[in-house]
DNA sequence: TTGTAGGCGTTATCAA
DNA sequence: TTGATAACGCCTACAA
């Protein structure tokens, strides 16, 4: 490329990232030839020399498919490729290979991952410690090790409760999520969300609430609905752990 | 780190690449070294010396959160992700940035490009072809420069109206997809199956169908569904152009 | 403003 | 079986 244009590799470099540092005429006719040849700086070479690819890989544990399904990963998603276009990068999805994110890991040239909904203590996380990839945990339980941004649980769901209470309401009904299938107990997420709705029963000395568990589908809340006490014990305030299992419920009562 | 264990370059790229080539003691030291320091060969350095970066990319012309929402895109990907396990590569997605594919595709190391739903005509193209980097089409118009897999849509949708009519259905319902929104005219999918459609119905000598316009989801397939003829002129088979409306149509017609 | 040369971390070729 | 050495294509002092 240097020689078809008759400069130096370094006047080429120049062209594509410091134009400034080239003469008017000199800049022309290098982006002139590199468009002719269909010439573009290797991305690895780049990658190679500068010590950052560009690149910020987003660990996905689960199937590609189930990430396509949830709502709450899409508009992560949303957002994260915004921030990401903001700094002229590129986001590598990064999906198990061969049932695992250790062999995907090494493969992906990325300056930084993003780890969706990865338990703290997988060895994934540990494989990506000992090599030296910075790393953010997304949507996964408190580490001390990482850095992590999550949902605030227990005050969302305070929030929630408190809510429904105010507006005056005293019968309510939880619908808690599925335990885990493992061990048959509350997930660390569930037993938050109802300790923060807890505080706020505790709060206005409210009566304990009709407790049901569904799954996080519609259909599931709909059934929720319909096993929920009639009569004057009739709930008057749903609280829902699961948006899906909630739409469920407003679609079962009616109200839309 | 080929110092770090007293051994040549080549040692430890053959402990990574070619195990066999290198003796039992000489490996396991090497390896042992390796773990120690947490060490894995840089993917960039890789990718330049190997010409190839065991990375395929996806264009995906639309925004991130659309794709999610696709079911037709999520099955795709599911039949990607696992062919390209197969071959120990990586998939990345490879998303718009800044608003253009041009820049995205500079910055993705990657040996091949699977494009999404593009225009044979984009700009994005002509420059992956400029650049050289081999690309299929999936899911576009056809298009004699590039290999091309697409739906059948003619085949599909005739085989699909031959099946009714093969039940003895002659008052049919056609669903159709809404047009282009800007030039208001039937996208090249949806006339590709109307002829399909119509070339079964013209073999059959069946009377013209009750057509119907709908957008591609469960609610627009019920609402087709209420405006159908009632009474003697009510369809008795539906052909709907959305798999998505036809779900609708579905459960409308209270057959799930 | 432009060119020269060295280094980024691998793999591949060729000797030892 | 192992080691030295030259690419791979780019970026970046440094020199001209």
């Amino acid at each position: 490329m240097a020689g078809a244009a008759g400069v130096s590799k370094t006047a080429v470099s120049f062209a594509f990232n410091t134009p400034d540092k080239l003469g008017q005429a000199t800049l022309e006719r290098v982006l002139q030839v590199a468009h002719e040849l269909g010439y573009t700086p290797h991305p690895a070479a780049r990658a190679l020399s500068l010590r950052r690819s560009g690149t910020i890989g987003v660990l996905i544990p689960q199937r590609l498919s189930t990430v396509f399904a949830n709502q709450f990963l899409s508009e992560l998603f949303q957002g994260l490729g915004e921030l990401v276009e903001e700094h002229d990068m590129t986001l590598l999805l990064v999906p198990p290979l061969d049932g695992s994110l250790e062999g995907a890991i090494r493969q992906a040239s990325v300056d930084g991952f993003i780890s969706l909904g990865l338990s703290p203590d997988d060895a994934a996380l540990a494989t990506l410690d000992r090599i030296g990839i910075p790393t953010v945990l997304v949507d996964s339980e408190e580490s001390p090790e990482h850095p992590a941004v999550n949902v605030d649980d227990a005050g969302g769901a305070e929030a929630a409760a408190r809510h429904l209470l105010d507006l005056g309401h005293r019968q309510l009904a939880v619908i808690m999520l599925p335990p885990t299938r493992s061990q048959s107990v509350l997930t660390p997420a569930a037993s938050r969300r109802l300790a923060g709705y807890q505080a706020a029963l505790a709060a206005f000395d409210a009566p304990a609430p009709y407790m049901v568990t569904a799954g996080a589908t519609m259909p599931a809340g709909a059934r929720a609905f319909d096993s929920f006490p009639k009569g004057k014990r009739r709930p008057t305030g749903v609280l829902a752990m699961s948006d899906m299992a909630a739409i469920g419920v407003l679609g079962a009562a009616g109200l839309r």
